[in-house]
DNA sequence: TAGTGGTCTAGACCACGGT
DNA sequence: CCGTGGTCTAGACCACTAG
């Protein structure tokens, strides 16, 4: 098999839990129960309950146990996994600019390495809805060089991250956030359905790739008035 | 030794890429060089290496090794660290309440639970300055059950987290988050030294602790013209 | 191919939480 | 006291990167 053990493990915890075998307040089995249920050892158990308390489904507590927590609700985003995979709510999606190749002139605090700036540079725009509402204007910039193609297909289910995986074998592996409040433009406050002026949330990110000096950049511009973004962090 | 062995390895680590030991861009010893150096085992030098990688100071691929990160120097926050320890620039603090035991009247998407509104509520205000300019105004609020006579002592090196964990061994374990970009009150414009109406940014936060159902809640409204908040994020 | 990190086994001892 | 998770040893095999 191909997906390590301890990520089968996790992800049938993790079924287990949004089925409601386990619920809010319960405790998983402990790492010992693990091991002797899936054969495994203790390094393996434990790294499986590890991801589900980054994921933010569980809190382990020494000498207590691993605890189903409750999940907030608002966007999970400022982690990797982006819009599509974070909210649970019914999100739609709409193309402001299609995949196309431009010069490299976008504007943020981040800017494109010297080599990037040799190729071309793609780039595509989306406004995001959530319960029909528009919530966020996106914008992405990448060299094209990695992702030969890119402008002329669909994207995988609908996501960014899910085509550069599958299409390109390109991971993300971090990423550099900056938080501003800001005034809304003209532009986005129309986009946004508010007032110009208005405040939203404008987030720059830098993307980390698997492929070493590769970066994805992006900007979104939120009106967080209905839906705030959210973040979960935990220690260890 | 209290301190595990892979906490002492990467502080030593953590050391030397501070004093230039290791430089942006360098190779740190691998797993394998660790062990011997050290003498542990690769699941200590791993951990140790992990550890570094979730505090942003290297970038670990496989194949090729652990390479030390350019850290950038906006606002580290949105960890759990807190503000005193995550930044680099001068920083100071003021008072704008001592802490000081009142009713828990205050108004945040986070509610405080049954258990804690039977007991009284622990409350202060500080405003933080970086470079001698206001840059965020912080309000906290706890139950005072567990933390008696917080408000006659001063704080643990001006730091409330080191104060709550020297003083009263509660750790932060983890928190959840809301962000959002509001116009600034007449309050919080004056103490900012913005514009009424401007925008800002206004983070709710709720900490869990060690103590099971004991939380801290925290609200922060920044000026994000000159210091934008900062967030990096890794993967595994 | 050599060297790196990723996963995993099969143990061990310890510190913490609740009885 | 027992059961929990936290740390650690001493190996093993595999997958990835780069010369």
């Amino acid at each position: 098999m191909n997906i390590p053990r301890y990520k089968q493990i996790q992800e049938d915890l993790k079924k287990r839990i949004q089925k409601g075998d386990y619920k809010v307040g319960d405790y998983l089995p402990s790492e010992h129960e693990l091991c002797s249920a899936f054969t495994i050892t203790r390094t393996t158990a434990r790294k499986a309950l590890e991801e589900l308390q980054k994921e933010g489904f569980i809190i382990r507590q020494h000498g207590k146990g691993s605890q189903v927590r409750e999940r907030r609700d608002s966007l999970g985003l400022l982690t990797v996994k982006g819009f599509s995979e974070a909210v649970a709510q019914q999100v739609e999606t709409e193309f402001l600019r299609r995949p196309e190749l431009t010069s490299w002139d976008f504007d943020l605090s981040f800017k494109p390495t010297a080599r990037e700036m040799k190729t071309q540079c793609l780039y595509f725009s989306r406004l995001r809805y959530i319960d029909h509402q528009p919530v966020m204007v996106e914008d992405n910039w990448l060299a094209v060089e990695k992702v030969p193609g890119f402008e002329k297909q669909e994207l995988v289910e609908g996501s960014f991250f899910k085509t550069l995986s599958q299409r390109y074998l390109i991971e993300i592996i971090g990423s550099e956030q900056e938080l501003r409040a800001i005034a809304a433009s003209e532009k986005v406050a129309g986009l946004l359905q508010v007032k110009k002026g208005a405040p939203v949330l404008h987030i720059t990110v830098k993307y980390l790739t698997s492929i070493p000096g590769y970066y994805i950049y992006s900007q979104l511009f939120c009106q967080t008035d209905q839906f705030p973004i959210g973040n979960s962090f935990f220690v260890q």
